[in-house]
DNA sequence: TGTACATCAGTGAACGCGCGTTCACTGATGTAC
DNA sequence: TGTACATCAGTGAACGCGCGTTCACTGATGTAC
């Protein structure tokens, strides 16, 4: 037990070299087995392979390290729903739901960073870099829905484009949390979290009078078609009766 | 410090008659207080003037108790819910908005509760009593949906009302615990939470293609009317320039 | 290029603390007769 | 109505544990000259 520590410190020599990156990844693995909750300061120096007090040098208190991986998760958050989102090639409609998929996949692939930013009770304006990095990653879907209220229909009012970002931002975050968490608290559901993530954008959509057909969609003055009677919201539902 | 407890005991004698609720309460107040992570067994018992063993006689560990807040939240919130819905009186669309504010405004009075229930990380079905608790909590508005599916005006699909349930509830929740949450963690937002909430619901339910009129949403015949070019979302947004 | 020295990064022992849990116990309550 | 006894509900002391934090320390690294 106390060999495998001296072992890894023979390997690594005296400094570490890189212990404040080592300790952010050692607190995701834990969060991720054990919760925000149960991960304690201690645990991350015993994982990283360093004294209890080796921690003290990078981070002022468990605090600190739990708001830095916040930030970072919203990094990371905001490089994959950017690069979902890909400028909104190839149009609009079909870009803005890869960014709800994105959404998705990061909350169930990362349920560490995940919880760290929404349900560690982390303030999101506990430093000046988590807030600005939480605001920059909400700025791609306020951004998207920017470009898709630009996309109304003549005749349709344009609707707040920060309205519609709060909206989808809402429906994508209840979902991933109610159902799409990697975690325990998952709840069941008789289809994907995507699917219905997807069936509700598009009535959301339609609801502000826009077309969901994508060739349309993506030209910008083109006729809205009336709701056609066979239209349905896609996904396992069926055909309703 | 000491006299005090026994002072208690000298008010109330050796027994304390009603123990279980006591510690119940005094969880949800340390839940309320630190959140739901930083409550301890120790520390309802102290609160409630009882020996740190005494809790042992009503719950095997902190996560029955846990648990069995996150059920009576349950229950609680099905009761609010259920309420508000008024067997959908006066008419199903009011009603149903009725529900959506209840909603939020349990997350943000109960906020003890609302965080057993879905962010203390106790599985859903940890218990069976648990799952049937938040089963007929989404029961309601489960219920709520199925009524206003029926409202389809002719011509219009019927939409599967277990969708329609599970998109509202999710809109709910990413509100209530984005926005509403009565804690540290709730975001700023340039519109009240409710507000957010009816105009995302409206949306919702013209894009199914619903009249979001009181007056036709309570004649299931009623010829339901074009889209209107001055109809907008309700709320603070002001009439889109 | 070598050397002295300052600075940095991690050590390990120690501390006080509060937690969860157990135990034999005891005071209070209810019930059979 | 009284009494003996079983059961229940809470006591308080004790335990081992792991945590957060501090401290003087030391090995490694970088830099001025």
């Amino acid at each position: 037990m106390s060999w495998r520590k001296e072992q890894r410190r023979a390997e690594r020599g005296y400094h570490h070299g890189n212990l404040k990156e080592a300790l952010l990844q050692a607190a995701l693995d834990l969060i991720a087995q054990k919760g925000a909750a149960g991960f304690t300061f201690a645990d991350a120096a015993r994982m990283a392979g360093v004294s209890p007090a080796a921690p003290y040098r990078h981070f002022r208190d468990r605090d600190e390290l739990l708001s830095s991986i916040a930030q970072r998760g919203f990094e990371q958050f905001e490089a994959r729903l950017s690069a979902a989102w890909d400028d909104g090639r190839p149009d609009t409609v079909t870009a803005f739901e890869r960014v709800g998929k994105a959404y998705l996949a990061f909350a169930r692939e990362e349920p560490a960073f995940y919880s760290a930013m929404f349900e560690s009770g982390v303030p999101a304006d506990s430093t000046a870099g988590l807030q600005a990095a939480g605001e920059r990653a909400f700025g791609v879907i306020r951004a998207a829905a920017e470009r898709l209220a630009a996309l109304a229909p003549p005749g349709v009012p344009r609707p707040p484009a920060m309205m519609m970002a709060l909206h989808i931002w809402s429906m994508a975050h209840g979902i991933a949390s109610l159902f799409a968490r990697g975690d325990a608290a998952r709840r069941k559901l008789p289809m994907s979290p995507e699917e219905l993530l997807e069936a509700e954008v598009l009535i959301y959509l339609r609801g502000l009078g826009f077309s969901t057909d994508r060739q349309a969609a993506s030209k910008p003055g083109g006729e809205p078609p009336p709701l056609p009677e066979d239209e349905k919201p896609a996904g396992p539902w069926g055909r309703p009766k």
